[in-house]
RNA sequence: GCGGGUAUGGCGGAAUUGGCAGACGCGCUAGACUUAGGAUCUAGUGGGGCAACCCUUGCAGGUUCAACUCCUGUUACCCGCACCA
């Protein structure tokens, strides 16, 4: 430890002083906005993998500034929600002093860094200046109808005693403590998020996020487009509607399925005379938590509903209706017509409840061929419990190894014309039916007939019961010509060849639904087709026409659930008058404040905090003056940090969110860095924040994000999470007190690729120590001449490129390795000039801006780097007159030759033909031929 | 199951985008200077072989004069979503 921490020091004061970081409003240079995701200022501290996001984007804002921008990168908190304030309840403060402590560790945290941010601009999402606005922004979208209450299944957390969305319980447990969630009604305040899906979509082409957050998006998003389709309930004047994506299928559909809390239920209750049986599993349904309920690989239940019978609108066949959990009030219409035969839960289903199975897509193997010949067939796969093993039929050159197969005429049975082939073909006598297939559309060309065929092919498995034969009955053409092979499964998987075969093998295995494509049968109008798309849009259009169903878009996209029972969140507000109802705080009684209270804690009601404190609860209507209650519910934590962005840009504006001058000059936020973990909500739910704005015109660009960029996580030093339970939590203060910010700056950006996770290791930190500790030591060599040594000055102009160019794509890895690599010749020079180094250190200082300020003033190299410009490199004099390339034989490297730049093709040979070691490898040999890549490498190519 | 990603020495990772695989750092080995070394400096360091050479980028194929890089298949691990009809 050596004087390090007065370094730091007095330059972190020295740039708070002259505050060269503060971002001009009014500037004539172009502008560049820089973010990282805001931190929630927890007790815990700051994180390594903070310093890595941080770091990085603080490097490339120094350079940007350098390079002529006027840069803002600025920083805040987010600190309502519920860690705050357990937090809070933890320790027995108020949140609001929980929050300040807080902060404030944080900040001195985050400035011990070293961090170019304007903190200027500096504020909380929990400042009443700050969440003002965000009320203002939500009473915008209740006046334009996009924030509407409703009585809402929700998953309240038992334990936080708290409302979640949907996407805080994944999974089915609290995100927060893990707790399993239920369910419970609640009046809910919502936003029409779902309104937005498609141009959520949209959206994404005008951004440069990475592709796999857009592709995270689009599948939350979760778009699919299909049909609604109207079945007629036979006891009742009232349709049925069911959502499907494969309208297709329909002449398939066998039964039907409605989830749980379907409305049709109750509205028919009279009718259904298994009424009791229904209530007892609504209840079992009910009671299940949405994690076990949505628990894949569990058994499918359902309850057939006695009194209410579906009617296929297309057959007007009769169909049951069942209740079961697998369907989903929330998605479509909470009601689906089942195609067991081409859906694999409907299939379980099916197979369960002995429905009847109807296939109307068969699978396609083979080729297709001109003028087939039509033809019925089955195969049949004979089956030996005792040695697990199955009949095959080796026709050697004529067919390869196959299972018994035959065709049939038509008035024959599939199963009897499958059991006269085995006896026939095998002479066994004794088995029995075990399953089926569905039928296959096979295509083959026969050369010994000169003949196509189409054959629809069922298979079928038998259990051999003993081994009691008789004699085969052959025809000509298969006397002799093949043997007959007991043979298992890996065996068969390896050596039956014939698609068909091995194919309708693997479904008698295994039998379940069909989902792939095929040709359409069993369903009249779309017989024989056998592109899927069509058969759809034919159908879709028929329903169309004769007014059964529409064509449908659906979306996986629920509305954003924003109230919170909850205190330590943005009062929602709005007062309800039993005249005038819900009715918004006029906007100069903006913020609704949190009031001053002791008691904050949840309640076991699900009741808000708030509700409790009567006299902030009772107020008067703005709009009668009547009597009136405020709402007491809380905003979710995403709502603040949904445009935060947009508040930096005018930090401390008191008449409006943001003025329409800042919002005009920075636009779009350029370069957005945060955590792969936000990539689907917060980034969802900030641009549908910031495209509602858009569409009000509050705001001049429909997207607000620019470039988006995710760091990896910083693991522990074996791979593992970094946690407090395994003891393995790296403290930055402690890495900063042991070798100085500039160290650990410098380690994390050496550390590894920074969009993939790494794991840690001091040794790894300590040697970026003493990187800077050379750094400092080759500064003894700086003589007083200026200019670059020569010596040095083609290193200096490759490094300044490879440097600028690894900094704007983020490869901050190799930016240390190319400084490590000039320091190294630097080192081995008897002495260096003023500007050597002064190029030296201002390449390194983005990412090491203390050690290398000091350098730089020690030795008086010029003006302080922060204020001066990013140096520029000569491309003439990076070119190599002289380089040594490989000569290849074959591929294999045999030697290296120097070449000069202006070497011409020939004399490039003629220098690898003389080398020593190709020689040898070349002579008793014929030249095929020589490949010259000028500049890159020689390969001669002998026999 | 669906979607996305990753795989290179003992370790973290480079590779001008198809052109000498292993840059740079860590670690390790030997030596120097030292009362000392967890400081610094010098040399070495993918594996095999005395050597010429051979092998080597998860595995198996393919394209090419040339493949970590492109194509086909496959395995393992990580992340996100998940009965979404």
């Amino acid at each position: 430890m050596s004087n390090y921490k007065e370094i730091e020091k007095k330059w972190q004061k020295y740039w708070e002083d002259t505050k060269v970081f503060e971002a001009k409003n009014n500037s004539s240079k172009k502008k560049y906005y820089y973010l990282v995701e805001f931190p929630y200022p927890s007790g815990a501290g700051l994180h390594v993998g903070h310093v890595r996001s941080y770091t990085a984007l603080d490097a490339l804002a120094r350079k940007k500034r350098m390079m002529g921008y006027n840069v803002l990168f600025p920083m805040g908190w987010d600190a309502f929600g519920a860690p705050a304030e357990q937090y809070a309840i933890k320790n027995h403060i108020h949140p609001k002093d929980a929050v300040k402590e807080n902060i404030k560790t944080f900040k001195s945290q985050v400035k011990s860094l070293g961090l170019s941010i304007d903190w200027s601009r500096e504020f909380s999402t929990t400042d009443p200046e700050y969440y003002k606005w965000t009320q203002w922004q939500f009473l915008k979208f209740f006046e334009h109808g996009m924030a509407y209450k409703a009585k809402k299944n929700i998953n309240w957390c038992p334990n936080c005693k708290m409302g979640l969305s949907n996407e805080d319980s994944s999974g089915g447990v609290c995100e927060r403590c893990g707790h399993s969630v239920e369910q419970r009604e609640k009046e809910q305040w919502m936003l029409r998020m779902s309104d937005y899906a498609e141009d959520l979509i949209k959206g994404l082409d005008d951004t440069n996020f990475m592709d796999r957050i857009k592709t995270a998006q689009i599948n939350w998003i979760g778009k699919s487009e299909g049909a609604e389709v109207d079945f007629k309930v036979k006891e009742v004047d009232e349709c049925l509607t069911v959502y499907t994506t494969r309208p297709d299928t329909l002449y398939g559909v066998t039964f039907m399925v409605v989830a749980p809390e379907h409305p049709i239920i109750d509205r028919h209750s009279d009718k259904i005379k298994n009424m009791s049986e229904i209530v007892s599993y609504r209840e079992m349904a009910k009671n299940k938590t949405e994690f076990e309920r949505t628990q894949v690989n569990k058994t499918k239940t359902g309850v057939c509903i006695d009194g209410l019978t579906g009617i296929n609108p297309i057959t007007n066949q009769e169909i049951p209706i069942y209740i079961s959990d697998y369907v989903m009030m929330n998605y479509g219409t909470g009601a689906i017509m089942a195609v067991p035969a081409h859906d694999e839960r409907d299939f379980e289903f099916a197979t369960k409840y002995n429905i009847p199975i109807i296939p109307v897509i068969e699978q396609i193997t083979g080729e297709k061929h001109d003028n087939e010949k039509k033809k019925n067939s089955i195969v049949a796969v004979l089956w030996d419990p005792k040695t697990d093993k199955y009949l095959t039929v080796n026709w050697k050159d004529l067919g390869g190894r196959l299972f018994v197969g035959g065709t049939r005429n038509e008035e024959e049975d599939a199963l009897d014309c499958a059991k006269r082939e085995i006896i026939e073909e095998t002479g066994y006598l004794h088995f029995e039916y075990v399953r089926d297939t569905f039928p296959i559309n096979h295509h083959y060309y026969a050369y010994n007939k000169k003949q196509a065929y189409e054959i629809d092919c069922t298979g079928f498995l038998f259990r051999l019961l003993d081994d009691e034969k008789t004699s085969q009955q052959l025809d000509e053409d298969e006397e002799g010509n093949f043997i007959l092979e007991w043979k298992d499964k890996n065996e068969i998987e390896n050596e039956v060849k014939d698609e068909l075969h091995i194919t309708t093998f693997r479904n008698l295995l295994h039998k379940t639904a069909y989902t792939g494509d095929g040709k359409m049968i069993h369903s009249d109008i779309l017989n024989g087709l056998t592109n899927k798309l069509e058969s759809i849009k034919k159908m879709t259009d028929y329903l169309e026409k004769n007014k059964l169903g529409r064509k449908k878009v659906n979306y996986k996209l629920q509305d954003w659930i924003f109230s919170r029972q909850r205190f330590w969140g943005e009062p929602i507000p709005l007062i309800y008058c039993d005249d005038c109802g819900w009715v918004p705080v006029k906007e100069e009684d903006l913020p609704v404040l949190l009031p001053d209270v002791a008691n904050y804690e949840p309640t076991d009601t699900g009741e808000s905090p708030l509700a409790s404190i009567t006299d902030w609860v009772n107020t008067t209507c703005p709009k009668c003056g009547k009597k009136a209650k405020r709402e007491t519910d809380t905003m979710p934590n995403w709502a603040g940090s949904s445009w935060y962005f947009l508040r930096y840009m005018d930090a401390h504006n008191d008449k409006e969110f943001v003025s329409q001058d800042a919002l005009k000059y920075w636009g779009k936020l350029d370069f957005y860095n945060g955590g792969m973990e936000h990539a689907t909500r917060h980034l969802l739910y900030a641009r549908f924040w910031n495209q509602f704005l858009y569409n009000i015109g509050l705001v001049p660009n429909k997207e607000p994000i620019d470039t988006r960029v995710s760091h990896g996580m910083i693991l522990g030093s074996g791979g593992v999470k970094m946690s407090k339970s395994l003891g393995n939590v790296v403290n930055p203060d402690d890495m900063i007190e042991l070798y100085g910010a500039d160290a650990l700056r410098c380690y994390e950006m050496f550390i590894g690729d920074y969009e993939k996770e790494v794991a840690w290791s001091e040794q790894g930190l300590n040697g970026c120590k003493r990187f800077i500790d050379r750094v400092v030591r080759v500064g003894e060599k700086v003589n007083n001449q200026t200019n670059y040594s020569k010596s040095l000055e083609k290193l200096i102009h490759k490094t300044i490129k490879k440097v600028t160019e690894d900094y704007d794509q983020m490869k901050f890895n190799t930016v240390v390795s190319s400084l490590m690599i000039l320091l190294n010749e630097m080192e081995k020079q008897q002495e260096i000039t003023k500007d050597d180094y002064r190029v030296f250190l201002t390449l390194f200082n983005p990412i090491a801006p203390h050690i290398t300020e000091e350098e730089n003033e020690k030795y008086h190299l010029g003006e302080a780097i922060c204020k001066s410009t990013w140096p520029e490199y000569d491309s003439t004099k990076i070119i190599d007159d002289q380089k040594e390339i490989a000569v290849q034989v074959n591929g294999k490297v045999r030697a290296t030759i120097t070449i000069n730049v202006d070497d011409s093709e020939d004399e490039i040979k003629a220098k690898a033909y003389e080398a020593e070691n190709v020689q040898n490898h070349i002579k008793n040999k014929e030249i095929v031929k020589t490949i010259v890549i000028k500049g890159k490498i020689v390969n001669i190519v002998v026999k």
